[in-house]
DNA sequence: TGCCTGATTGCCT
DNA sequence: GGCAATCAGGCAA
């Protein structure tokens, strides 16, 4: 295995909808206690700051979004329904609230792991949903903060090297899970056209 | 202080 | 395809 080196904090510092479709076909990894977990990342979401209505900060700076609010190429980690983390990249300068929720990975590292703490036997129903890829990563509330541009947790070039999507190959789509008139609308979904490890198609 | 809801998932029918 | 699980954050009182 080739040496894994984090992307700089420059490649974070765009708004999140560049971020977005930049993070697609990039590698998350988790170099946790039980050894290296990680994925491509094959769906991304864009949350954009106060004027976006279905954006954590859309109403200010509160404990749980600070995080969103620091510098970019940082994790904002948070729990949903009582029970599922979700793992968002703080997108945008500091100061501006924007981040890219990572919503599906091509698991490549670390399968087995991977599939021990998600109880599941297929690699399709490892990491198919935010809240599937954070178990399956072993990826907590505790990562809430974390520097992504450096290990345990950070992104990073594929083995053989990245290649970007071609254009034809990402769909963008609306965002799922938002109540109607909360942004629900927005096309600020982008997935992987070919791969069958999306959430929902 | 109390109530309501959610950037989801998995089990049951 | 429908719905329960499960709890912290956000807001009203």
């Amino acid at each position: 295995m080739q040496r894994l080196t984090p992307l700089p904090a420059g490649l974070h510092a765009q708004s999140a909808c560049g971020l977005a479709t930049a993070l697609l076909g990039r590698l998350l990894v988790h170099a946790g206690p039980d050894g290296v977990s990680g994925g491509i990342i094959v769906e991304t979401e864009a949350y954009l700051s106060r004027a976006d209505p279905g954006c954590h900060a859309a109403r200010g700076m509160t404990p749980r979004n600070a995080p969103m609010f620091g510098p970019p190429g940082r994790a904002y980690v948070y729990l949903v329904y009582g029970m599922h983390c979700c793992l968002n990249v703080v997108a945008a300068p500091e100061g501006v609230p924007e981040a890219v929720l990572i919503r599906a990975l091509e698991p490549i590292l670390g399968l087995d792991d991977m599939l021990r703490r998600r109880g599941v036997s297929s690699p399709r129903d490892c990491c198919s949903g935010p809240g599937k890829l954070c178990r399956a990563l072993g990826v907590g509330l505790e990562h809430n903060g974390a520097d992504l541009t450096r290990p345990p947790l950070f992104i990073a070039d594929p083995p053989g090297g990245y290649s970007a999507p071609e254009p034809g190959e990402i769909v963008t789509a609306t965002r799922i899970g938002l109540r109607p008139g909360a942004g629900d609308d927005l096309p600020l979904r982008y997935y992987l056209k070919s791969s069958p490890y999306v959430s929902r198609r």
